[in-house]
DNA sequence: TGTATAATGTGAAAAAGTTCTCAAACCAAT
DNA sequence: ATTGGTTTGAGAACTTTTTCACATTATACA
C-alpha cells in the first residue's frame, strides 16, 4: 500500500500498537497475529491490518507479525530509533510534574531544559534540568540539540512563546495552555486541553439518557 | 435540527466556543457571527452553525448570536450549571498538580479529594484538600458527592481504580495511565496519553516531507 | 412598504475514516 | 504434492464528519 498522506488517528494507534507490541515482548510472545492482539488489547484486528499496511507488507499470511520485527519497524516509523530532547517552557507546577514525569522514565525523550520568564526560578534546578531564560532559548536549544518543545505557561503567554520557538527552528510542539493557537503549516502542533475532556465528561453527565447518579 | 447523538468531536468544540464567547464577553461584545468566530479564533464557520443546531435555534439570520445567551445555552448543554466534584486518585507528582491547578481554577470543577494507596500518604493535605485511602472510595465520594473521577496512577494500577470507582457508582473518568482500559459502556472515559501524543510528534518529525532541522 | 444586506440553519455533496469480505499466501500435516 | 486451516493485504461497502451552497429569515434604511 505504502501511502504518503497519513492520518493523525493511525499515528497515534501506532503508537499504541508499539505499546502493546513491547508488552507481548516482554512475555517472550514471538509472533502474533493482528486478531490475536485486538482481543487482547480492545482494537480492531481490520484496522490494525490496515494501519499497518499504509507503512509496508509486516506481517505473513497464515502466520501473523513477528513481534522482534514488527517493533523495529513501528520504532522506525515513529521516529524512535533516535533519542528526542525536550524543552518544557514554563517551570511552575505542571512544568516540574512533566519534567520530573519523562526525566525518570524509559522512553527516547528527555527533559534537556526548562524554561521561564521569572528571572528568580533562572538558574534553578529541577531535578537534574537546570531552569535557562527564556530569552536565550535559541542559543540553548541549539546548544542542546531541543528537537520538541512543550508549552506550559500561563494561556495569555502561549501563542509567543509558540512564535518564539518556532522562529528558533523548532518543528514540533505540544501545548497545554487552554488557548487556540496558530502556527505555521511546517510545524506541528499538538494541544492537550484539559478544560476540554473535563467538559466533554461533563456534557456526558448532563444527558438524560446516561441514567447518572449514585446507587 | 435537534438531534440525540452527539459526537465527542462536537462536544469538545462546544467547550471551545464556549471558551471563545467567555474572551468575547469579555471585550464587551455583544453579538457576533459565526463567521467572526471562526475568523478570529481559526475555526470553521460552516462547522460552528452545525454544531450549535444539533441543539437548538440559537441565532439570529441577518444578526447573529447573542454573545451572552449563547454562552447561557453552551453552559447548560455542557451540564456547566452545577458544580462537580472531582477526585483525583493517585497522590503523586501529576495527581497534586492537577490538585493545585483546578484547586486554583475559576471553573466549574473542584478537587474534593485525593486519594492514594501509600499509607505514608494518607491524611496528609495537598493546599486543601485532603488525601484519603483508596479503600474508602465509596464512603467518601458518597459523601463529598463526587461525580468526576481522575486517575493519576501507574499504569499497571489503572485498571484496578477504574472498577473500584465505577462500581462505586461513578460516570465520568478521565485517565492519564497510559494504559488500555476496558470499561463500561454507561461510564465515560477519556484517556489522555502523552506518550502517544509525544510519539506522534516524533512521527511528524521523522517525515521527510517536514524538511526539518534547524537553520 | 420595499429593497438591499447580512447571516442563520440545513439539505446535499465531498471527504475522511472504519469495517467487511475474500482472494492470495503461508504453514503443517498427511 | 495436496489438503485444510490461518491470516494477511486491500478493494469495496459502509459510516461518520466536514464542507458547500443556498433558501430563508431578519434588520436597516430609503
Ligand atoms: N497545573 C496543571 O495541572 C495544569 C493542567 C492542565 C493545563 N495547565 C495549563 O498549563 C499552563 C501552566 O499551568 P501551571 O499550573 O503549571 O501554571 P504555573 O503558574 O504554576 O506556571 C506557569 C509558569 O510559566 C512561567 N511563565 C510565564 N510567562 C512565561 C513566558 N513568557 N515564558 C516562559 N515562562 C513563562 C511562569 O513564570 C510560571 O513559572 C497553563 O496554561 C495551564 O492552564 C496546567
Ligand atoms: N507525572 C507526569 O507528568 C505524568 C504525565 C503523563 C502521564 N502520567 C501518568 O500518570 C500516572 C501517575 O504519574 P506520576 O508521575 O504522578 O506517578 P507517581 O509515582 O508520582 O504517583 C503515583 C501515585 O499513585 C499512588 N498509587 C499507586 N497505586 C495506587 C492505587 N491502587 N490506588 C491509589 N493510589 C495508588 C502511588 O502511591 C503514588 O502516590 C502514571 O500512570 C503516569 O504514566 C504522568
Amino acid at each position: 500500500m505504502k501511502s504518503d498522506k497519513i492520518s493523525e488517528l493511525t499515528t497515534n494507534r501506532m503508537s499504541i500498537y508499539l505499546r502493546c507490541l513491547n508488552e507481548l515482548a516482554d512475555e517472550g510472545i514471538r509472533t502474533v497475529s493482528s486478531e490475536k492482539i485486538a482481543k487482547r488489547f480492545h482494537l480492531n484486528s481490520a484496522q490494525i491490518r490496515k494501519d499497518l499496511a499504509y507503512f509496508g507488507e509486516f506481517g505473513v499470511r497464515g502466520v501473523g507479525y513477528y513481534v522482534e520485527e514488527l517493533r523495529t519497524h513501528l520504532r522506525k516509523i515513529l521516529g524512535l530509533n533516535k533519542e528526542h530532547c525536550v524543552a518544557i517552557i514554563g517551570a511552575g507546577r505542571l512544568g516540574t510534574a512533566l519534567t520530573d514525569y519523562y526525566g525518570f522514565s524509559q522512553t527516547n525523550f528527555s527533559v534537556a531544559a526548562l524554561f521561564d520568564a521569572d528571572q528568580s526560578k533562572i538558574g534553578q534546578k529541577v531535578g537534574e534540568v537546570e531552569i535557562f531564560d527564556i530569552k536565550d532559548f535559541a542559543e540553548v536549544a541549539e546548544r542542546d540539540k531541543i528537537d520538541v518543545v512543550v508549552i506550559a505557561v500561563p494561556a495569555e503567554f502561549a501563542q509567543s512563546v509558540l512564535e518564539q520557538v518556532t522562529n528558533a527552528g523548532i518543528k514540533a510542539v505540544m501545548n497545554f495552555a487552554p488557548s487556540p493557537l496558530k502556527v505555521d503549516e511546517n510545524v506541528k502542533l499538538k494541544t492537550i486541553d484539559l478544560t476540554t475532556s473535563l467538559e466533554s465528561l461533563s456534557y456526558f453527565l448532563a444527558q438524560p439518557a446516561a441514567k447518572n447518579g449514585r446507587k
